[in-house]
DNA sequence: TTTCAAAATTTGTGATCACATTCTAGTGGT
DNA sequence: ACCACTAGAATGTGATCACAAATTTTGAAA
């Protein structure tokens, strides 16, 4: 079966085609391509990307080792399912590590940087009111890591990525089920705070957007 | 060349010789075997492990994106450096992910577990006495992992593991070059903590137990 | 129609090969 | 002695093949 349009033409210029590949996958995921259950074979990606299988493993091995994806008993790479404990795990770790992503960005929010993140934030608020869940899920990726980013944060954002990673496909299976019209987002709180400059507040906005964002999918049964 | 004794013979059996080496070469760089700045071969490897080049490939690609190793900009592998930037950001995150693993196993902690994390204390201290440092480092490891094991996290962990597995290198390094009988650590505080149910005191003992560690070895020169 | 075992296909793993790039000596010139 | 340069060796990447294990399909019996 030719699954068209699956995967997005590779953006960049990669030097291996391991390199394409992974983040062809991975955006792919990311975009909620596949299905939490899905298995995946090493020979239908590398038809379909036009390559041998063997950038395929590379890549597919990477992903893996990022929890991106997950290897059955019968080393068989599948899309991870989740469960109530896996979630609460994610949810602990993202705040964890974006409370200290975010405060280690707060001394570079200057004046347009707070000014690109107020636009940023409006994207996402539109999208919510229009109901356009690709847009959404764009936008408010780019809110949180172009915050994030700012610390210049290079081990601390890999880990942040890969759990972002994990939750994408049940985010994508429940927002296409139930929509996004009822979201909550504490940007405003966040945005308040990084004017003001207090820790506290933007570590509360923070650790509120992720728990109640997290917390309206467990909500829902799991799949 | 060949470097007898650089890997320890696999201890459990793997399903697959990519895992095999995958732990061979995880276990040897947790033992300080691999110094920051070493080339790596896939075919140097293959050659010491007994197999193709393929199993070492897809396990250092693995290990490579738990940032266990690095990937130069010639595509070679090698054993990562540290910079100041690295260190700080390994600390923050680890300081953010360890409070949390400690503070869910703390419900864990019955009087069996907590007699456990007192013998285990008592080797790295034993270690410590002895200027000790494969037996220090070994039980030193023991004791936080045990710890956290209790409230059985897996994604936590894994982050955490990789974490630890970046800062060997190096720590291996100063260990023998400045010994290790000079190294705080705060395990009483964390036991009595424990011991009390007092969360707060837990995560404070993590933090400077976590702060104090590498920042003995940042005061050093980083190689 | 349903069930279940055997055959046929598909799949992951590991080995080997080809090729372009990178690394390493060794050479020659200053 | 020192440095730039070239030839040879070594390396990473990607393709292809062989094989065992897993999956799917098939077909006959109930």
């Amino acid at each position: 079966m030719k699954m068209a349009l699956e995967f997005s033409p590779p953006q960049e210029e990669f030097r291996t085609t391991q390199e394409r590949v992974y983040f062809q996958v991975r955006d792919a995921i990311l975009r909620g391509k596949f299905l939490p259950g899905h298995a995946i074979t090493i020979r239908g990606l590398a038809a379909e990307l036009n390559c041998s299988p063997m950038p395929v493993r590379e890549a597919l091995r990477r992903l893996t080792s990022e929890r991106a994806l997950e290897l059955s008993d019968t080393r068989r790479v599948t899309v991870p399912t989740m469960t109530p404990e896996k979630l609460a795990e994610i949810c602990a770790a993202r705040v964890a590590l974006e409370c200290q992503a975010a405060e280690q960005a707060l001394p570079f929010v200057g004046k347009g940087e707070f000014e690109q993140l107020r636009e940023l934030d409006g994207r996402v608020t539109a999208a919510l009111q229009q109901k356009n869940i690709e847009q959404y899920v764009t936008a408010n990726l780019d809110f949180h890591f172009t915050l994030y980013r700012l610390g210049r944060p290079h081990i601390i954002l890999s880990l942040i990525e890969s759990l972002w990673l994990q939750t994408a496909p049940l985010q994508h299976l429940v927002f296409q089920r139930f929509g996004v019209q009822e979201l909550p987002d504490r940007h405003e709180d966040l945005l308040e705070g990084m004017a003001d400059g207090d820790v506290g507040r933007v570590r509360q906005a923070i650790r509120q957007d992720i728990e109640e964002g997290l917390g309206s999918i467990s909500a829902e049964e799991l799949h």
